[in-house]
DNA sequence: TATTAGACTGAGTACTCAGTCGGTTTTTAT
DNA sequence: ATAAAAACCGACTGAGTACTCAGTCTAATA
């Protein structure tokens, strides 16, 4: 692995764990066995390392998600939307330091000065959101579920499943046991009651 | 106002808006005309400023969520269900700024290593998934609701609400047409198919 | 009026941290 | 083998930054 590597990886790491102004350079450095100079060399500065990182992010999880699209077949629109949620929660778990990244503050400041930043943020949430827009407008076509606003009910959907992983790292609550409750409220909230399919 | 609340405000407002590390005491000194000596002189730090902050936070919401559960009354428990997201969200938008410093990762990081900071913080969660679980608790008696774990159920609905009160803050999304999706989704999430009561 | 205690002040201190710069080593091209 | 370019190094700088402290001001009490 290159020391530009080294460096990007040791700063993501660090950036999720500690945030953008807790991590410093001198951290960096030491984790890596690059001296200080090098960083400066490879990134303009600190916050060229951040753009870097969310730059691999966006372009990672877009390959992870088209990767997603054309792998993963589905019965019905309803269970497509069950395995986005699997899909989701297994992308915050292998993707962890990152998914923390997007919790914390300082991309979502940034992105209010640098347009670079917002674009890839909003990349980023496309993809997350897409993953269940699409589930829901494949449901209401085979007509598993309801006629409901899609985006609409993605973007909740998506908060729900957020919310999970957000309580796991904060250790407010052991979310694991939630997860069979938030697929079974996703089918409740979402099931076309007039499904000509499904015999209840 | 005496100098001390004014510090107590003004940083409360700093905190919230450009996170902890980043509030220099300079700032707060400025804003409230008080002496940066001044600021020491009633808390020990700045650490213990913030610990201020979060204690009256925590009696600021107990004590509306005491008002509230003395005050309101509804009809059925899902009734109650939809007032407690809508207090949820008013309580969201008075105590705007100290809701944002929930959402900062500050808080939860001192937690690890400071018991007071830990307790308030599970006592401010603590009122905020009770308003959800009580209403769930009285549905189920009252058949409104069907059975299904409370508190689980529960903080899947603080998730949701939560996530809305977020994407408003993030600008990502404008969450005001999301509201009454939420509400029709948390409906049918929770609704007793087999309650004698409600005629379909 | 004199004394005292609490509120308040702001220049000063010790220290931190992103970023620089002159120079060395390693790699690549000829 | 030699030159040029790219990668790398780490001591150094200077603009901050939380916190201190010796002393002032105000108002109540003796």
């Amino acid at each position: 692995m290159s020391k530009k590597e080294a460096i990007l990886d040791a700063a993501t790491k660090l950036f999720s764990e500690k945030g953008f102004t807790e991590t410093h350079m001198a951290e960096i450095s030491k984790l890596t066995g690059a001296a200080e100079g090098t960083i400066f060399y490879h990134f303009k500065n600190k916050e060229d390392l951040f753009l870097a990182i969310l730059n691999k992010f966006k372009e990672d999880i877009t390959e992870e998600f088209n990767r997603y699209k054309r792998d993963a077949t589905f019965e019905t629109g309803m269970e497509m939307l069950e395995g986005g949620i699997s899909f989701y929660l297994s992308l915050a778990a292998s993707m962890e330091d990152r998914f923390l990244l997007l919790h914390r503050h300082y991309a979502y400041e940034l992105a209010k000065v640098n347009a670079v930043c917002k674009e890839n943020l909003e990349a980023i949430y496309d993809c997350l959101v897409n993953i269940f827009e699409q589930a829901i407008l494949a449901g209401q076509k085979d007509g598993s579920i309801s006629p409901m606003p899609a985006r609409k009910m993605a973007l909740i959907i998506f908060s729900m499943v957020d919310g999970l992983v957000r309580l796991n790292t904060y250790n407010l609550y052991h979310a694991g046991s939630l997860y069979q409750w938030l697929i079974e409220g996703c089918r409740r909230m979402l099931k076309n009651p007039d499904n000509p399919g499904e015999t209840v």
